[in-house]
DNA sequence: GACGATAGCCCTT
DNA sequence: AAGGGCTATCGTC
């Protein structure tokens, strides 16, 4: 098991990025600023680059066996969303053909791979929705990639 | 059964 | 036009 740690500009966290047979987990923690930051694995310079704004698809290998067939079904039809664009919880239920847009906020709240599965770009119909680490880093999120989709 | 990161409808201002 | 209450809905625990 490997544990990195980087430190997003943009958010002001620390990111926790927790590797075993795959990804595992993203943490966003609340470290000092000048806490030092270790990246061994290919996915912490990926993210890395994702926060200097550059418009990265990921691709890396994730551990969710643990999780229920429904809720990696909602994660895997997260991971779909191109950079910069949205979906509504209800529109995601109807991608995956399953469940509805309740079920899907619940199978969302529990997503351990955030950034990495982009859980950010899942909106109300009418709103933001909502957001485990907190509604700001999701707002942030949108707006940065939004930006730099503009800025292309 | 109860609880959500929902949606839609039907009021009020 | 915007906001509040109410309820149908669906997977988890």
């Amino acid at each position: 098991m490997t544990i990195d740690i980087i430190y997003s500009k943009l958010l002001g966290l620390h990111i926790e990025i927790d590797y075993t047979t795959g990804l595992r987990s993203i943490r966003f923690s609340k470290l000092g600023e000048n806490s030092k930051e270790r990246k061994t694995l290919g996915i912490s310079f990926d993210l890395e680059r994702y926060f200097e704004g550059e418009m990265i698809d990921f691709s890396v290998d994730l551990d969710i066996s643990h999780l229920s067939p429904f809720e990696q079904k909602v994660l895997e039809e997260t991971r779909k969303i191109k950079y910069g664009r949205t979906i509504t919880y209800s529109g995601l239920a109807e991608n995956i053909g399953r469940g509805g847009p309740r079920a899907v906020g619940n199978a969302l709240g529990k997503n351990p791979i955030p950034i990495i599965v982009p859980c950010h770009r899942v909106v109300a119909k009418k709103g933001i929705g909502g957001y485990s680490a907190g509604i700001d880093i999701k707002t942030k999120l949108l707006e940065f990639e939004k930006r730099n989709v503009n800025n292309l």
